[in-house]
DNA sequence: TTGAAAGCGTTACCAC
DNA sequence: GTGGTAACGCTTTCAA
């Protein structure tokens, strides 16, 4: 009576053999109605749930890989961006996807030390988030590939853009069309986020404003963008790092009754979904290209873990629309 | 040689006993670097991959149960809203969530083939699916519970709306407007869609016109407008299937000089992200609502078979935005 | 219709 | 360090 019930509990219970069992659990056709009720009702007794292992081991099915995707889903559309084709390309490679949400650090520690604990998983997808060193090694260890996406980590093939670089481009941009005092609405903690103002000083100078918001949010970019502009009234361009901080933005210079592009040009980070129709200017990065090529290293490296998978530097690159001011025709920017 | 090697062959090829591989394979500190490295490279030569089920079994871990979401990703945000607090509500429960996207029918029979044939989870989530009765039956022979989202399913608990009057109530609220010839915009074969179109035949009248989108996305919704305008020029509303539709209508009324609501007034459905700032009057449904109930439903499921969970109905309402006229100020309309 | 017993591929304990 | 050898919990013949 230590863990849980197993076929003996119930055959013991029930007054019959585990073979029978086992029959009235998989629906076999010649077993005595009475058995069966016997055995059911054993069952619900003890709360019975057959043990999955012993069962695919007894019953030889395929060994079907198993990939565990860490991501935090949060309010933001990227995360699914990078799932679906990620879903797509492991299906198609027989593999499994078990989809984890990574609200906070806690609940990603509780979450890898139980993969690795329980032998959990074949493959790891690390999204938006990194590893340290003794984990990796607790990884390659246990002879579980990881790989990760839109965040670099030593010693990991990793899928990457330079967001260093691409904002530094949006503060290009937004000079060439004009700007001259601008500013920076910060998104959180996350690398990306670092990685993204670091550019942004390193273009506009350190002089330049900085407001973090609060949450990588629209209520979180709103707020930002009121700070901002209360302390700093004469800013004429606002880079985000995000396009959700940007709605935000452009929502709350709307209030203020700042017209974009004209008074204040504003930039977006992500080209989510509709922001064409809003008509952000933003920042492009290319989040299917993460899925695909988590999918495909993650599947490699199952296959053979001596596979060579090279860490991929995606391309950004800005598109312009409505909230900065056209150099001619709406166009596309290439990026680096 | 039938099978996948195990470490039986792993261990004759190394010239050692199986403990010795198990060691190996565990990273355990007590091995030989020599025999470490023959049983690696017999390992690496024979394509060995741990069966993760005798591990589990032999390890003695903790029995997780499994659920599987089968989704139809696609393009559509729709999924992912359900998707989010499906996962949290699981995670919460100790429950593994792993994501099937399902593009076609075919996809989806095979899916449901290999749950059933590997007893591959102890529990199944159908978004905006449903089975036959045969299925659902193979379903119960194996003791794995199921429920829906986003489509009712004879036989199984199920959290729905009702589309129809969803419909009915949009076309009621933009004859209020001032609207006189309404159109439809329907989406595919989805019971959801249909439903819709149903139901906006009841409220609209049999002569009122229906164009199906060729895929339930912008630019199917902005090529079915397309049509729709070429054949009736004086409608001066649409009710579209889905936000995406109605984006997609949108525009293309704009790209032929019809001002919303002025003009036409613009209905959407489903009220995804970024809807508010695009101007979009739609009707809301309850997304994450539909999570919400499946991860509850299932997990009290899994846990007692005999558990009563009840179907539940969830509530809609309109949302008048800038494509429908202003009654007064910009207000919420409650629904059935 | 039912029971006994032989695996399924690992892990882990116990000797050597 | 390493090799036997019991488990682990279930499915599946094979007889009865």
């Amino acid at each position: 009576m230590s863990g849980d019930p197993t076929i003996y509990d119930i055959a013991a219970r029930a007054g019959v053999g585990i073979a029978t069992v086992s029959r009235v659990l998989n629906a076999h056709p010649r077993v005595k109605v009475e058995t069966r009720d016997a055995v059911l009702k054993a069952c619900a007794d003890l709360g019975f749930r057959p043990n999955r292992a012993a069962r695919r081991l007894a019953a030889g099915g395929p060994n079907r890989p198993r990939v565990a995707a860490l991501a935090p889903l949060f309010a933001t559309a990227f995360a699914y961006g990078v799932t679906r084709p990620l879903a797509a390309g492991l299906a198609a490679a027989g593999i499994d996807l078990v989809l984890y949400d990574i609200p906070d650090r806690e609940t990603k520690q509780r979450t890898l030390d139980r993969l690795l604990g329980e032998r959990a998983c074949e493959g790891l997808v690390l999204c938006s988030m990194g590893i340290g060193p003794e984990r990796a090694a607790q990884f390659a260890a246990a002879r579980i590939p990881v790989v990760a996406v839109d965040h670099p980590c030593d010693g990991l093939p990793a899928a990457t853009i330079d967001n260093r670089a691409a904002m530094r481009l949006a503060v290009e941009v937004l000079r060439e069309r004009g700007a001259r005092r601008i500013a920076h609405l910060a998104g959180g903690d996350a690398l990306a986020y670092r990685e993204r103002r670091a550019g942004f000083v390193a273009a506009a100078g350190a002089a330049a404003p900085v407001v973090p918001a609060e949450t990588p949010t629209r209520e979180g970019g709103a707020a930002a963008c009121g700070i901002l502009l209360d302390a700093h009234p004469d800013i004429d361009a606002i880079a985000c790092a995000s396009d959700a901080i940007a709605v935000g933005a452009l929502e709350e210079c709307r209030r203020r009754g700042l017209a974009a592009p004209d008074r204040i040009q504003i930039m977006g980070f992500d080209d989510q979904p509709f922001m064409d129709v809003i008509g952000l200017s933003t920042v492009r990065q290319p989040v299917a290209g993460f899925g695909a090529w988590a999918a495909q290293a993650v599947a490699a490296l199952c296959a053979d873990p001596g596979a060579a998978v090279t860490p991929v530097l995606l391309p950004v690159s800005v598109v312009e629309r409505q909230t900065t001011r056209t150099p001619a025709a709406p166009s596309r920017r290439r990026g680096r």
